[in-house]
DNA sequence: GACTACTCTATTATATCTATAGGATAGATT
DNA sequence: AATCTATCCTATAGATATAATAGAGTAGTC
């Protein structure tokens, strides 16, 4: 399943996305129109913020805003940053591999050749799908 | 991440596909040679007898075998079974099909978009492999 | 009839996700 | 400078799902 976190973060960066202009939103609003907790959103758009995807402004007339083109961010960095490994099993994992220590033999294992099949198709599309094909 | 009853499942599976002879396995048997608890395996194999996966015979002798040939087993029932829906939201699930109670329009929703996506190349690679293909 | 191995229910442990609370901090406005 | 506003940050609690264990019960084989 997808947590709602991803989920969130996904609505949040694509009602970002769709602002005209380039001036902050704020969290409220985002909250309010996305129908999400506004203070669950709140560490969010913090982690975010964080890495790299959004900046933000304090003060009156703040807010969160899109650091770069939603054509420049691809969906691999967005799950990476929100769900964690794309890959179903360490063991298949670019970014985050591990050995399974219950497994004597990687190539022999039908979990490792099914999820590499798994992790290859959904990587697939999240390098082909950036925040804009999703407006 | 795949939970581990779906991966321990697998790997009974492929144990029992992999025999050469039809004669019944013993839990504890696959239990030892693929380094599962062998209670929670035990209720594993229960899952998959049920849903029509296994036979089993008690007794003496007794133990789990495959009813069908390993290459008329898709993957794609034996995901739902022990992983359950496919789809990482419901909104998508061809099986599991649930309206988001937070989304106003699925068509203009951007998580819809993305784990449509998902879900198809998913069930592509799920539906293409048998648990023959595995061995 | 004894042995063996599956069957089933209940319980515990563990982890992760989701959400909330409350205060701290920094910038904008007056 | 004072005040308002909105982000920033940490801690924590509750809910849920997963993983594993325990132990008694049942049924078939030899």
């Amino acid at each position: 399943m997808l947590s709602k976190k991803t989920k969130y973060g996904l609505k949040a960066l694509t009602y970002l996305a769709s602002q005209k202009n380039k001036q902050p939103v704020q969290i409220a609003e985002i909250s309010k129109n996305e129908n999400i907790s506004q203070k669950f959103l709140e560490s969010i758009l913090l982690t975010l913020r964080k890495t790299g995807f959004l900046g933000s402004k304090k003060g009156k007339g703040g807010g969160y805003y899109l650091i770069k083109q939603p054509s420049e961010i691809p969906m691999t960095s967005v799950i990476r940053v929100l769900e964690g490994p794309i890959a179903m099993v360490p063991c298949v994992s670019l970014n985050f591999y591990e050995k399974c220590n219950d497994c004597p033999d990687e190539k022999k294992c039908a979990v490792n050749k099914l999820m590499l099949q798994i992790r290859d198709s959904n990587l697939e599309v999240y390098r082909r799908t950036t925040l804009a094909d999703l407006l």
